[in-house]
RNA sequence: GGCGCGUUGGUCAAGGGGUUAAGACGCCUCCCUUUCACGGAGGAAUCACGGGUUCGAAUCCCGUACGUGCUACCA
């Protein structure tokens, strides 16, 4: 049996968004789950649309993930190189081969002139142009053309594209991963341009040369390739490589969560929530953040990327990586495209943070502390700290708020309190803080049992100081145990809290 | 317009001839907790519509509607 080899092809000219990492992730586990090969190729023939970084990006993003290519640009491999740009030659050897067959031709009419008749046609209220069967022999081209001027033209250095010439009346059929046959007939497929005007490959002939040459055993993409998958069936046809033809599976889109269409950064900038991995830098937007600056794990953002659009059928829906390689099959990813919902990717990331301990939960954590510009104490007691907090920490970036009490005063909303004050009370906190300042055991149940026994000498129910306490010690009505935090803070930070308060109060 | 793909609750979805049509998110109620969370128990769907096939259809077939994608020398 063939070896699966399987491709990520993104083009280099943005961010990378969740639609993108998703098509990657499932290559990720379809080839690991298959024991097979993860390649990233860059395509890149685009010269217009091409973004200084954009590369490097892709990797980065792929990397945060946890879902880093085995070939790639930079990992190497043995079928390199693995940009489109650097394979320029290749593509011209076989658009000729397919001229030579008489399965493509020369054509050199400018896209202006085709705009041009497309315009004409529309004014007089005909459909519009389709350059194939029907009217081919209508423009200029090597099928018009007799041999002699069609050299004449190409030594004269006039501008040409090869386009493939499409045999009408033909049914392609093939079979769909994830959407079974798929029949559709050559009548409606244009004959698409194979090689531009600068020498470049367009998609069609670069995916097909590609994949084949890279000994792709299973081609994953987008929906919104289905159309023109005829034309690269038929090209693998003229090319004689019919029977090695990769298994296609066409991908659902991901879909806006309000309304329909697909998803794109735009959405995400109106609707307030991330669509690429990490932050990019947009010309027209500006510095776009990403699922990672915003406090997801990646861990979180990988399992929910995989849920949007498959499942295992069981009702299982939080799966590590390796998990995921375990159970993924193709067959069970979905054909229709899904609402991608926020409320539901920051519930996976509650999950995650909450499922992950103070000690894995660190390496993630720090990073947010310390922007923050936090005196810090050492990792053990920070993960300490991560442990009292974490199941109320939606996304990394609440950790700032649910923990940085532990490490500086906090403003203290004393209006929370201030209302049912009075005199009792405050007797109640001086008395305590002078225990506490003598107490010998600085410890969780010390502390509990010392506060409530004050508490019921002095006739007050542990629950009416309790949140005056907390509110002390925190600033706020929010946060783990209050002797837990106590016993973080220490005696000293302890009673200069209680003391302040109660200075104010 | 043409062609393709799709359609189970607000969202993600299981289920593929006979089920009280799973589960999750979100929402609401209650319990736990004298904070906030966590956790626990509940509440809310005639499977887009119309025809078939069948003893029986969310499940199979046809049509319609709606949605969406493509229709570039962009991917």
């Amino acid at each position: 049996m063939r070896r699966v080899r399987v491709r990520f092809a993104p083009s280099p000219t943005g961010g990378l968004h969740l639609g993108g990492v998703r098509t990657a992730l499932y290559n990720y586990l379809f080839a690991h789950r298959k024991g097979g090969d993860f390649v990233l190729r860059i395509e890149d023939t685009d010269r217009t649309r091409f973004v200084e970084g954009a590369e490097q990006y892709i990797i980065d993003c792929l990397d945060w993930a946890g879902i880093p290519p085995d070939e790639s640009p930079v990992h190497g491999g043995e079928y390199g190189p693995y940009r489109q740009s650097e394979r320029k030659e290749i593509y011209r050897k076989y658009a000729e081969q397919l001229i030579e067959s008489g399965h493509a031709y020369y054509a050199f009419d400018t896209p202006e002139e085709i705009e041009a008749l497309r315009e004409k046609l529309r004014a007089e209220g005909k459909e519009n142009l389709q350059y194939g069967y029907d009217s081919r022999m209508l423009m200029k081209n090597s099928l018009t053309l007799s041999v002699k001027e069609t050299q004449k033209l190409i030594s004269e250095g006039a501008p040409y594209v090869i386009r493939v010439k499409v045999e009408p009346g033909i049914t392609i059929q093939f079979n769909d991963i994830v959407r079974g046959p798929i029949e559709m007939s050559t009548d409606t497929v244009d004959d698409k341009v194979l090689l531009k005007a600068d020498g470049m490959p367009t998609y069609h002939l670069a995916v097909v040369v590609d994949d084949h040459l890279m000994q792709i055993s299973h081609s994953f993409r987008g929906e919104e390739w289905l159309p023109s998958a005829p034309v690269h069936v038929l090209l693998y046809k003229y090319l004689g490589w019919e029977d090695v033809m990769p298994q296609w599976a066409h991908l659902p889109l991901i879909l806006k969560p309000d309304g329909n269409g697909k998803l794109s950064k735009r959405d995400g900038q109106r609707l307030g929530f991330p669509v690429f991995a990490m932050e990019w830098e947009d010309p027209n937007l500006g510095l776009i953040q990403g699922f990672k600056e915003l406090g997801f794990l990646p861990q979180a953002f990988i399992n929910m990327l995989a849920m949007l659009g498959w499942n295992d059928g069981s009702g299982k829906e939080l799966f590590s990586l390796d998990e995921l390689v375990e159970v993924f099959s193709m067959e069970r990813v979905q054909s229709h495209g899904a609402k991608f919902d926020y409320e539901k990717a920051k519930w996976f990331n509650h999950e995650w943070i909450k499922k992950m301990d103070g000690a894995e939960l660190l390496p993630y954590v720090l990073p947010v502390l310390e922007k923050e510009g936090l005196d810090l104490p050492d990792n053990n007691k920070i993960e300490t700290i991560i442990n009292l907090v974490k199941e109320r920490c939606v996304l990394l970036t609440d950790f700032v708020a649910q923990s940085s009490f532990f490490f500086k005063k906090p403003d203290v909303q004393l209006d929370l309190i201030s209302g049912k004050w009075d005199e009792k009370k405050t007797e109640f906190f001086k008395t305590l803080s002078g225990r506490w300042s003598s107490h010998d055991g600085w410890n969780h149940d010390e502390l509990e049992t010392s506060f409530k026994s004050l508490a019921g000498e002095m006739q007050l129910k542990p629950g009416e100081v309790l949140l005056p306490l907390r509110v002390m010690l925190v600033g706020g009505k929010f946060g783990p145990g209050v002797f837990d935090i106590a016993l973080q803070i220490g005696r000293e930070e302890t009673l200069s809290r209680i003391n302040e308060a109660l200075s104010c109060l």
